[in-house]
DNA sequence: CGCATATTCAACCACATGGTTGAATTACAA
DNA sequence: TTGTAATTCAACCATGTGGTTGAATATGCG
């Protein structure tokens, strides 16, 4: 009913985009819950919320066990491993140590493989950002 | 034009979910591009490539700096940064090792904090997940 | 100046998303 | 059997997304 044929890392990202659904993975982090528990924290329907699960179970990212007439879903680590370690490629860009000569090197680059002459002006040095952690702080999310 | 009043990590998210636009940073990874440059392996107009650089730049992952007529790109790894440690929260589901006691542990969680008395049946012992690591593996994303 | 280059803007389109409501399905319980 | 509880299904709606095309806006160049 969604995502027909794109790559499995984009349902898991596009999963990842909604706060109610955010929400959800936060809650199962601390045990399996019910559909119903599940949606009871969020301001929407039963039916708005089964479909944000059902988002969740298509990127791989809940497994459902159906108990009679309560489906029971549990947390599937797998594609927010694989997630983590997709952004961990780019781990060196924001662990700095080497940001100066990496910065050198990526320059180099981009004057060796620019596709034309453009670029010639001196760049300027980026701020080194503030990241804030852990998820679910604060309001929502 | 996008994402009004959103979470800052649902743009972020919602910035990764789409193959053309982690290409894109991929490319941006060995340096700095400009907008044809990042739009010229895509099979789309120079248009549409420039809608998916504002969405990159929206969401903080990039940073541009307009010389002259032409726009240089670079990556901005702040977002990344905040996005993988996201995702770290849940590191301890996937790293096993303590999985067993984390596992027994979660069933009491459930079982003390269950809002209902629903669930009574025992659990599956989850499968531990392969997970396909480094990013723009293979043909797209 | 006059033209080509780089990029965006605006209007449009098909389809996805996230929500609603009401009915259907299935299971438990009296 | 009858009713109620848990969940999905189907139809619908407003809005967002990702793409197109053609015009607009600057900037660089001869």
């Amino acid at each position: 009913m969604v995502e027909l044929q794109a790559h499995p890392i984009d349902t898991v990202f596009h999963a990842l985009s909604d706060g109610t659904r955010r929400r959800m993975l936060r809650e199962l982090a601390q045990g399996e819950r019910t559909v119903s528990q599940l949606a009871e924290p969020h301001d929407m329907s039963l039916a708005a919320a089964s479909k944000h699960i059902k988002v969740l179970e298509g990127a791989g990212l809940i497994r459902r066990e159906i108990q009679g007439r309560t489906h029971l879903c549990r947390l599937e680590p797998g594609p927010l491993a694989t997630a983590h370690e997709w952004l961990t490629f780019y781990e060196r860009f924001w662990t700095s140590r080497l940001d100066i000569l990496e910065r050198l090197l990526r320059e180099e680059d981009a004057q060796k493989s620019a596709r034309d002459e453009i670029r010639k002006s001196p760049l300027k040095s980026p701020a080194s950002r503030k990241s804030e952690t852990e998820p679910e702080t604060g309001e929502d999310q």
